[in-house]
DNA sequence: CTGAAAGCGCTTACAG
DNA sequence: CTGAAAGCGCTTACAG
């Protein structure tokens, strides 16, 4: 079932064959037809690896994300998945789990031609190694807008994003308005929590930081912001996940939300519809940001020599019930 | 940068370099020492598409799932991804979002020769073509057991399983007992489903159908089922994202819960421990599903004249506050 | 419009 | 222990 044994059938050289595969268009349609009948007669099947080899174009895509488990890396993929299909790519989606071992085996697939660029989602910048990995291949950082690389980005302003949610509450007339915060190896939980503190300035402040970003880590944090002697009376997470953990602790402990403690997300994932109350948070635009990422990684791709460009995508505050 | 070069800059063959690459023991240590020098001094990285076309080794896995969001399934993935990496493997995850058309794109991969297995967890039955384009390759049905193909699976009893969740909402004293079902295209809606009637026997029976797995498709089933007379005292969900819709109905409507209404959901997903009240669910062995799918799968791949095996891994009742 | 031939970058019998 | 050579299955100038 090779592009020989087609050739053999149809009577015509391998070159032909590959031609009518390929859709070129220079073929006679009589010669065409003999050929496409000797396809189905023998139920050929190209080889992909062979072909791959010899155009040195694989049309995959790496995909490296901390956690297919948390639904905002799940709805960016979805994004990322619906623009490859568009221009005829596969994904290969690596679920690092923040493992450098993991990493480094999948990035190993990049200089081995497997895949024709990389999207990283995970925090680049503290894994010391992968960055020359990945060297002078098409790369773009989604969610992550780490500088000094040669890659694309593609994030939203979180700095101005924590800001609005802050003023936020505010407005709607909180005082102690503390936040549980994440891992600050990653740039967004930098600047989400940079953008808290500009916007607390001289008012009263609490961080706890979250070990994880799972509900669990959001309950432990909520639990630490109740410990002490002043309790806030509004709660920013740092992502959806961790204030679903946060809504857990309050209901708990009898706590109404928003009135005892009004709590705030961030992300805009689905679940935070149906929490209760309803999550307020800040919604990313999660399937633009896997669009676009793909799209410009399609531009470093087709053109190795262009620049890198660093793209900004809007947000907005999602009103609901628990703040 | 191909084998060509080092094998120049070290003075030997281009098969004394493949040698060293792959570990051959038969190289005089003087001259390996050599080739590694070269490679260190190019920075040689090999190309994998070549080795894989000239193996006939990929050394990839093929993994079909419905949705990623969907937290059984990311559970799943988990447990699959850390085999994989167990055996040096690595997945190229399709999340098809149950289209045909991205499934059979990506299974054309399988006949490209660039995977080399598929572990699939979508209803496969009513995918007419999908098991063509399979053929006799490496194949899993892992949480489906369809049979009738050439084919492994792994699975839990969902039968029993269910049985066993309705006993125990009756000795808890619940009544009325409803259940929110989901797409019958899936064998393991049908036999979950058929596990509540034969529970129910002659007893009150009342059957919703979710359309679709998230939240949203539960609470519109909850709403469904409280929508005549005789409203349920529990709801058996066939799912923990359906579950979590009604109880989001719930509290909307001011059901406690369990009292005025008990809700037990199917699979154990996380998100399950922190919703309120926590989630009672039959536990799914999310991880070793993933794990022996590999195990199986690897066992076909490494010898395709094998017989395919069917696997059922047991399940548990976990007991929370829901139910 | 079509074919003969080279080549993508590896690995692997086969000799020696 | 090492090398020359064939071959995995394609595509693509280059001729004609």
């Amino acid at each position: 079932m090779s592009i020989d044994k087609v050739a053999q059938l149809a009577g015509v050289s391998t070159a032909t064959v590959s031609r009518v595969l390929n859709g070129n268009p220079g073929v006679k349609p009589a010669t065409r037809d003999k050929v496409l009948a000797a396809i189905a007669a023998c139920e050929y099947q190209p080889n992909l690896l062979a072909r791959q080899l010899r155009t040195s174009r694989s049309r995959m895509l790496l995909v490296l994300v901390s956690s297919i488990t948390n639904p905002f890396c799940a709805g960016v993929v979805r994004g990322i998945e619906e623009e490859a299909e568009n221009q005829g790519y596969h994904i290969l989606l690596c679920n690092s789990e923040s493992r450098l071992h993991r990493e480094s085996a999948y990035l190993q697939l990049l200089s081995g031609k497997v895949v024709d660029g990389v999207i990283t989602m995970d925090a680049i910048d503290c894994l010391p190694g992968l960055t020359t990995l990945i060297g002078n291949a098409p790369w773009v950082q989604c969610g992550e807008g780490n500088t000094g690389y040669n890659a694309s980005s593609v994030t939203i302003d979180n700095h101005a994003a924590a800001v609005s949610a802050i003023e936020y509450l505010s407005q709607k007339g909180y005082q102690r308005i503390a936040m549980i915060s994440g891992d600050l190896r990653y740039l967004y939980s930098q600047q989400r929590e940079a953008g808290y503190r500009a916007a607390r300035g001289a008012a009263w402040q609490a961080v706890a930081r979250a070990d994880g970003l799972e509900y669990q880590a959001g309950y432990q944090a909520m639990a630490e912001l109740f410990s002490g002697d002043e309790k806030p009376d509004a709660v920013f997470a740092i992502s959806d996940s961790l204030a679903g953990g946060a809504l857990h602790y309050a209901h708990e402990r009898g706590l109404r939300v928003p009135d005892d403690v009004a709590v705030m997300g961030f992300d805009g994932v689905p679940f935070g519809a149906v929490t209760t109350p309803p999550l307020t948070t800040v919604q990313q635009p999660m399937h633009q940001l896997g669009v676009r990422s793909v799209q410009l990684l399609m531009a470093r791709i087709d053109n190795p020599q262009s620049e890198p460009v660093d793209e900004i995508l809007p947000w907005e505050i999602q009103r609901r019930g628990s703040a």
